[in-house]
DNA sequence: CAGTGGCCCGAAAACGTTTTCGTGTTGAAA
DNA sequence: TTTCAACACGAAAACGTTTTCGGGCCACTG
């Protein structure tokens, strides 16, 4: 077991003092060629790296981005962190990634973590019990203190940042339109309740298409879920004798629950009933293709969250 | 913007020694009650939290273990990752997330990044590439430098470390024996090619199982893929005409597009033919029922993952 | 020969901690 | 009054860098 080599060996073995070879590893005009030339020489033949720590502290950056997510078993995310980690690595930074587990307390833990020194900024989708208590003391602290943040899908008015959102309203509407354009007459809506941003937002373009068609919103064909765990039960008593014929769902997992409950009852999809839905998984648009699906881009997200955190870094 | 609270600054605020304003925090009992009480009313007051690189450079040890995946798009790679971050999280860690994307020189070079300095272990799953070159000498440096690793899923045998896996063989051929038990007799292997570990210890379990069972091994019903971009195609054209009333594949998207060429060649599944598949899916086990899996365990091999570095660790 | 300038290099501070050791003050015992 | 221990605190080194500044030495000029 060796240790690792640091410049202070370097400057012993070669008898030269550790400014020398600092500088001479960073090729400054400072010292002799020949001096340099046999420090060289020496660091690569023994694979001198520099100490990552070390720079941390004397440059008061570390060069690594703080991502903070609420789950992250969940296609969408990973495909954001796929696209921050590319852009990231591209400009030489690292990803550190916490899971919030969509309770707020880990998420304020994470990000004080990760404030102490340990990234240069965030980028975060905030945990549901975060919006839900609409506390966001951690994220004005952290930006009071210079470390830029940058929000995506799950975010929020009140926090002056960049965000990186799809424009889920007219995402939604134009599902919903396609819907209509079908010749869809009743068309359902599953959501989740309504402090989820992204939640909210998808439900007024329902409301938003449907008031353009002139279109009754009819609250019975509205069901807000709360919670994960029962959402396909909740699901199936909701469309037990419900007249449909076009659901809109705002993520993948109520739309694949609710083509099982349809089919369950006797009806066909898509020719009874037609589903579309926001998606966040590949396989329902591999298949199961009698799901027509809204793309998130969580890729391109990410690469442009990552782009705008580095912006704000440099 | 207020910068973050130093020592120093609290010193210098309460016209004491920095020696003196660390060890009251730290509750020495070389401090005097009232200056100790008096510094920590302060720093409490004013939210001092201790910088982590001061912290580490300091320790020479960060508390952050490096995960290096080689993708994360993927729900197998996820669940490892949500287990690895619930023990590290309970340990006191903090989780580094790099991805390989399959590729050699990037395994080494996130690898290079994270040993100078910025984690004290790792855990990973080998690059298919690096495996393909066998050259595993990033391996054995960080190793030689007295850095723990933790190989998972993709490991290989060259190298002495600790490694969380399944036995592949045996669910393999568990999964065959279920065919034969179900009363398969032409029982197709779909699998990767022999060079990534798991496909060649679950390529052995088939071999076993149908030896076992006093089955001729059928070159004519495998088929192994390198690629996995036209991978659906080619086990199109693989499944087209075959007789086979069994299909045992390797992993999840296999499994899949053999159940879709089935269908299409107008064969039932599972009436007409049985298909079982190494899954690292949650959609095929809840949305495709007539496939039946064999259980990765993500979840469990992560946290034993992180509780096998950690011990190392400490 | 003295002065001057340039070339090379080293000392030291700084980043924010922790920890060892030293030192000054106090009180009590002799 | 002297001495010594206990107590409370500060100075400084260390972790591994980078960078500013100063200084030694040589050659050249006047």
């Amino acid at each position: 077991m060796k240790p690792k080599l640091t410049l202070k060996q370097i400057a012993k073995e070669l008898d030269v003092s550790i400014s020398t070879v600092s500088k001479s590893l960073r090729d400054s005009p400072e010292i002799g060629e020949d001096t340099k030339q046999k420090i060289k020489a020496f660091a690569k033949l023994y694979n001198y790296k520099p100490n990552n720590i070390a720079l941390s502290l004397k440059n008061r950056k570390t060069k690594t981005i703080g991502i903070i997510i609420p789950e992250i078993v969940h296609h969408f995310f990973t495909t954001v962190i796929s696209g921050v980690e590319k852009v990231a690595n591209e400009m030489g930074y690292n990803v550190l990634i916490c899971l919030s587990d969509n309770s707020f307390d880990k998420e304020v833990l994470n990000m004080e973590m990760l404030a102490n020194g340990s990234a240069d900024g965030f980028i975060l989708s905030l945990a549901k019990e975060t919006m839900q208590k609409a506390d966001y003391h951690h994220l004005v602290e952290t930006i009071s203190q210079g470390m830029p943040v940058v929000l995506f899908d799950r975010v929020i008015d009140e926090i002056q940042c960049d965000k990186v959102i799809i424009d889920d309203k007219i995402g939604a509407k134009k599902a919903v339109q396609h819907l209509v354009n079908l010749g869809c007459r009743k068309i359902g809506l599953i959501s989740t309740v309504d402090y989820v941003s992204v939640g909210k937002l998808r439900t007024e373009g329902y409301h938003e298409a449907l008031s353009e068609n002139n279109f009754q919103v009819d609250e019975d064909l509205i069901l807000k879920i709360d919670e994960m765990e029962n959402s396909e039960e909740e699901i199936d008593r909701f469309l037990k004798n419900k007249e449909v014929d076009g659901i809109f769902a705002v993520n993948e997992h109520f739309a694949i629950s609710a083509i099982k409950a349809l089919v369950e009852n006797g009806k066909k999809v898509p020719e009874d009933v037609s589903v579309i839905g926001f998606t966040d998984g590949e396989l329902s648009k591999k298949f199961i293709p009698s799901l027509t699906t809204v793309s998130q881009h969580g890729t391109r997200m990410g690469e442009e969250a990552a782009r705008a955190l580095i912006e704000k870094l440099e």
